[in-house]
DNA sequence: TGCCCGATTAACT
DNA sequence: GTTAATCGGGCAA
């Protein structure tokens, strides 16, 4: 199983997003398969990095392969990979993980034994691993990251992106086919 | 400077 | 179904 490097995440976002799909991201050992994701580019109005670098968003604007970790709300963190190239400023959220890897960090940090509270949405996943805005513009192919590309394939789900209020018709979440990780269930195929 | 809102979650009714 | 928790960006004044 081969591990991704930044290489992998220089391409269009609209690519790595679906292949992100079934791979396993682990955090100092912690973590599990992605199942769910989100794509966001610059010239998409519910990006954070459509106005413009600011501090925040800064991760954004650089190369491929680094997380941005950002505040949610004021209370959650969220983990974006940095996709394409430098100045693109285009990421995709990792909003759910199937958890397979250091369970029990996972359900010490997030108060719970229930493997499908650990990481089904993007604060919670964040919790459990014990991502924080220290971790932000960290390389995504060196400690305390490491990530290895899916062993199978895998049928994707695609729908419209969650908790956005600008360009909700773009359908860029994309998810893992029947998953019970997801954070929410995409509608059936008519 | 002040005010509103957001890539959320959990604990309510 | 509703709401509180709480921080940074964007925009009006």
């Amino acid at each position: 199983m081969p591990r991704l490097r930044k290489r992998f995440f220089n391409r269009s976002v609209h690519e790595v997003a679906p292949e992100l799909i079934g791979a396993k991201l682990l955090f100092n050992g912690v973590g599990g398969l992605i199942v769910e994701v989100e794509a966001y580019h610059h010239t998409d109005p519910a990006a954070h990095s459509y106005n413009g670098e600011t501090e925040r968003n800064a991760v954004m604007f650089g190369p491929a392969g680094y997380a941005y970790v950002y505040r949610s709300y004021g209370i959650h963190w969220c983990l974006n990979f940095v996709c394409e190239e430098a100045g693109s400023a285009s990421a995709v959220l990792i909003r759910a993980l199937e958890p397979t890897d250091g369970l029990a960090a996972m359900q010490r940090r997030r108060k719970t034994d229930d493997p499908r509270l650990l990481c089904s949405g993007p604060g919670r996943l964040t919790e459990a691993l014990g991502v924080t805005r220290a971790h932000n513009a960290l390389a995504l192919d060196a400690p305390p990251f490491e990530l290895w590309a899916r062993e199978r394939e895998v049928e994707i789900a695609s729908g419209p992106r969650i908790g956005i209020t600008k360009a909700m018709e773009l359908p860029w979440r994309y998810g893992l086919e029947g998953s019970r990780f997801l954070s929410k269930p995409f509608r059936s195929l008519p």
